[in-house]
Parts: C-alpha cells; sequence; structure tokens
DNA sequence: GCAACACATAAGTACATGCTTATGTGTTGC
DNA sequence: GCAACACATAAGCATGTACTTATGTGTTGC
C-alpha cells in the first residue's frame, strides 16, 4: 500500500520542511540541508523515504542530485482525501475551488 | 504543530483502517474492533491518538462512547494539500471538481 | 590517474511507538 | 449498593525509526 508510505514520510517533521523547500522549487541534497541541522546521510535517508513514497522524484545532474516535488505523491493524498468527501466540511468547497483554479 | 499529529496518526495501518470504517459511519469503540485482531486497549489508544490529531470525535452514550469522523482533521489535509497546488497534476482538477460537487 | 566533491549505503545506538496484561473510571440495571 | 459492562489509563516490553560515524560509489577537472 502506497499510502502507509506516503503517510509515513510525512509523519517526520524534518522530512515535511524538506517537502516544504521543495515546494519552492527544485534543489540538491547540499542545498537542502541548509537552515536544517542535519547531517549529509541523514538527508541522504530522508530523500530516499520521500523517494520511496512517492513525494519527491530525483534528476541527476552531474555531481549533484536535483530533488523535486513529484505530482504522482500530491494525486495519491488527493485520492485518499476523496475516499472520504462525505465529510468534507463547507470551508473545503472553497478549497477545492481554489485547488481547482490555481491548476490551470 | 497539528499537521504533525495528523500524519502520525495515519502513518499507523490500524488506525488508517479504523479511520476507514468510521467514514461508513459513527461505531464505538467495540464495534471498530470486529475484524481487527487488536485488544480492547489498543483499540481504545489508537482512538485517542486520532482523536488528539483532530480526525475522529466522540460522543458518549451511556456506556458506550461513538467514534465519528471529525469534518476539522480532513479540513487540515485538505489546507496542507493546497499549499503544494503549484504542483498538482492535472488529473487532481476532475478530483478537485468532484470534491465540490460531492460537498453540497 | 587521482584528488576533490556530492551523494548513498552500512552498521551501531538512543529513543519513539504499538503492543500486551493489569487496573482504574464511568454507566446501567437489578 | 453492587455486579456487569464499556472504555480509559498505567506499566512494561519488543520492535521500528531517526540519528550518528565510517565507508562506498559516481562525477568533475586537473
Amino acid at each position: 500500500m502506497i499510502e502507509a508510505d506516503i503517510f509515513k514520510a510525512l509523519a517526520d517533521p524534518t522530512r515535511r520542511k524538506v517537502f516544504e523547500k521543495l515546494a519552492g522549487g527544485s534543489l540538491n541534497a547540499s542545498a537542502l540541508r541548509d537552515g536544517l541541522e542535519i547531517s549529509q546521510p541523514a538527508m541522504s535517508q530522508h530523500l530516499s523515504v520521500l523517494r520511496a513514497a512517492g513525494l519527491v522524484r530525483e534528476q541527476r545532474q552531474g555531481r549533484f542530485v536535483n530533488y523535486e516535488v513529484d505530482p504522482d505523491g500530491l494525486l495519491a493524498i488527493g485520492a485518499w482525501l476523496a475516499r472520504y468527501r462525505a465529510y468534507w466540511p463547507k470551508r473545503m468547497e472553497a478549497l477545492a475551488d481554489l485547488l481547482k483554479d490555481m491548476d490551470q
């Protein structure tokens, strides 16, 4: 089950910070370490978890490996959320509209 | 940070099963145990985690405590997802439509 | 080739977490 | 009151996980 990997990956605060950084644009592993007081292997392990969950994808460029948000992971979360649409609050309606509009 | 509690709560497969059961309607703690081979205290602990995360809410009825999906938790996930709307895939557009329509 | 760099993997360790059994709390009905 | 029930909490334990240091792999440029 891929949901398991996704939620486990996002359960860690450092990995959420990394993911949020990537929301600002593609970054390599070293750049992702900036600001986070974490060792190089730790970052590498976190990125491995995020990648296995389908939340980020990588692209080697020379010596560097660039990471970016993988839309597939977001889609998986959206699909999971959709299963509980019967319980979505009213405010979610506006949110769905926003999401739709920004996706052009 | 409430996101931390939400993702941690959903990282556990048993808790996701419980949450999915509640999507079918309100159930008490004993009824939630059906099918899941889990002790009564374990279920109680899981429900406590889900409640602390804002994913479910409880309502005591006599000796029973009924649990149901808490829309606030879903909204929190939706809000988190919205932060990454720039990376939503095309298919997410249809999903957002679906979510909006079903929310009437 | 090889030195420097960017990153990944290995192995070990401290702490978090999910489970158990035992016990406590609140409610019902006699 | 008190016995039976539904659930919560406490304490202990086994496993998972996030970290560390050490080392391996792949790339660049001299």
